[in-house]
DNA sequence: CATATTTTTTTCATGACTTGACATAACCTG
DNA sequence: CAGGTTATGTCAAGTCATGAAAAAAATATG
């Protein structure tokens, strides 16, 4: 294969009569996805300019297959039969998103239209706990998703889990907040979901996240940078509406930008690392924080109380944070950034440093201002993000989805 | 427009007949552009799956077309009808490429193979230059190439500006090398090339160049960082065969990337940018340089001398760039890369020190070495990068080109 | 020079779409 | 409640690109 691009657009060989089909039934999905509403036959055939009889072939098709459904006959006032509505199917195939994070497991269902139907919280401290252990618990939730939606008629398709590390395959290679090295979670996790019979995907915590706010602003976002903080910090980036993953799927590793050359070391050998200077860990110091108490509370708490050090520490993170993403700016050129993840939390008190970092050292912000914000989902964005995996590609190539049921 | 990746998939409606013989013609051409030398349409039929006269009624039109030729039948020894090679058209429709850069203007014509068929350079000092002289002077350039490569059969389609500096639409917002701020090079260049009647696209230089060297690499690297040096340092990312632009064009400003955050002021208002201690300039610091000559060919001249102050100013300015790069490939997880510009020049000085600070820095380096060597192309790459602009459009939809022709 | 072999072209059937006409369904108006 | 209006479903004929099979073209071999 010479030419890398060439399986990606015409992957089955040559094109027959069949591939026709697929073509104009993707259309006619699509169309149906970006409806504000509920749609007719008859508008899809004005708006995709096919004609009726092939509409009408089409929908058959799809509401066979579980991805469209009728929404009853919507009377719009005027004289006449009433056009019938065709929306997303809320009871055909579902995507299951699974989160290991620092406080707890989650597991979450999404349906077709992206909504979620099911979400589930586990608190679980990790200071030395066995992975094997971790994920037969989340399979466990896992289970208990599937059969609890079943009970609406969604039935689940596929599962990607989320880890906050980077993954090559289904292994973490390095998850410090879990105390994982080199940990094959997706056989785990298999292994603990046989009985469900579900493809398993694992990936990047940030990834998925920044994933999950695309689809939160209903695409209407398509260039941002999102910013996953923890005791890692990592950075899911999104161009004209992909997620950029790199050649091997490590993009994003924002806690390791150097923010000083000569700053403080970092566990990973270098110094001056963005999260040496903008981790929760690093913002507390060597202050203690209460058990069961999360870093960014303790943060906040202490930052309203006007504890000096505590917001010292905050400047110095936002400084850090503005420089670093700064860089990413510089790069990628992109206009938004999400303040995600713990940062969230912290946004009030981080986000004019960070502000003032990317106006003085971004050169289009002279020119383009560029915004700081934080991320509309909360806590739970990596596994919603993880849950909208399957369903946007499903979104993508509704025909491959025909194709897998045959 | 709710999905923006609505009208990328299926722009003209539904898809009829015709659109069927568009995606084979493209496979079909796919398979012509990826085969090592000439392939016959027996063998296209094979590599496809598409039968033997489906081949030779999308062959006809691809000759008619002026993208293939028969290259004369090849006898292979064995008994039977010889087959016909089939190859790119070298004598069909080209991309012109015209590249504004410090030391002078080029201009380069490149053919549907990729190879370029005329290239030219006229040497010029930019102190104080009117930028509608130099335009004009380029249009000249322009006109006499594609008068030289008419005489081979080539009919000159497209024309790319490279300018070193963002550009905005046709208007480079900024280029200091050249003096320039919001100059509407498109708008110049196309009033002096109107008999032509070219469409006439700008870009940025360090984009264009990687381009250029993702071509001249046949594809086989398709994911590296082309850093591009000058008295602007500028980048252009390669992510899965495909130029990062970020979301409006200006991406790859790594010159302003912070390296030390209370570092040497920038004239962009910052303070440690890369370009304060990687650029030619500094690197020189005050030392004046002879008139016309290039100031990386000074500093191998000093630097082969044994001049302190100048090994010292390398030494600071290739581990500058390793920091900046290493911020960049922690970001996008990136293999390679590939110093061109005034870099490839002093390649064999910084190198050592560029590699010593990616490994050190970039946190997949542990368990993924990065590769780090100078650029295939040398001062020519933005050149034929231009050129092979449209040469890339043709290639990835050659049925868009019929359209057009129509 | 006739025959075998391989490549290319021609001829005909198939499938998906379009157009256009008509039938049916469900609602509104008077 | 009859008749008009709009949405949907169904049927035929026509178009176009493909696949399958057969014919034609061009060469090597005996």
């Amino acid at each position: 294969m010479t030419d890398s691009r060439a399986p990606d657009r015409a992957p089955r060989g040559g094109a027959r009569q069949e591939r026709l089909r697929e073509l104009n039934l993707e259309l006619v999905f699509r169309h149906v996805l970006a409806a504000e509403g509920p749609i007719s036959r008859t508008e899809l055939a004005a708006a995709t300019g096919l004609t009726r009889p092939t509409i009408t072939r089409i929908v058959e098709e799809l509401i066979a297959g579980r991805l469209v459904t009728e929404a009853g006959s919507a009377r719009h006032g005027r004289a006449g039969r009433p056009r019938v509505g065709l929306a997303l199917s809320r009871s055909g195939p579902a995507g299951l998103g699974l989160d290991i994070r620092a406080d707890g497991l989650a597991a979450c269902v999404v349906d077709l239209t992206g909504a979620v139907r099911h979400l589930a919280f586990a608190p679980l401290a990790f200071a030395g706990t066995d992975p094997a252990a971790v994920l037969d618990r989340l399979a466990a939730m896992a289970s208990a998703a599937v059969e609890a939606v079943a009970a609406e008629h969604l039935t689940v398709v596929a599962a990607t889990l989320a880890v906050p590390g980077p993954v090559d395959g289904g292994v973490v290679r390095s998850a410090p907040a879990l105390g994982w090295t080199d940990v094959d979670a997706g056989a785990l996790l298999a292994a603990g979901t046989r009985r469900l019979g579900l493809p398993i995907t694992v990936d990047n915590e940030a990834n998925l996240a920044a994933h999950g706010e695309l689809h939160a602003t209903r695409r209407t976002l398509d260039n941002f940078v999102y910013v996953s903080g923890g005791l890692d910090i990592g950075a899911g980036i999104i161009l004209d509406g992909r997620l950029v993953r790199g050649s091997r799927g490590w993009s994003g590793e924002l806690g390791h930008i150097t923010v000083d050359p000569d700053g403080r070391p970092c566990p990973c050998g270098s110094r001056g690392c963005l999260q040496t200077y903008a981790s929760p860990q690093a913002i507390l110091g060597d202050e203690p924080v209460p058990d069961g108490t999360m870093p960014e509370v303790a943060i906040t708490t202490r930052a309203d109380a006007g504890d000096a050090a505590t917001l010292a520490a905050i400047d110095t993170a936002g400084t850090a944070l503005g420089i670093a993403l700064s860089n990413v700016l510089n790069i990628l050129d992109i206009g938004t950034v999400l303040l995600g993840g713990g940062y969230a939390l912290l946004s009030s008190w981080v986000t004019e440093r960070v502000e003032a970092e990317i106006a003085r050292r971004v050169l289009s912000a002279a020119w383009a201002p560029i915004t700081v914000r934080p991320a509309i989902l909360g806590p739970d964005a990596a596994a919603i993000g993880a849950a909208l995996t399957f369903i946007d590609r499903l979104r993508q190539d509704p025909a491959a989805w025909f194709a897998s049921q045959r």
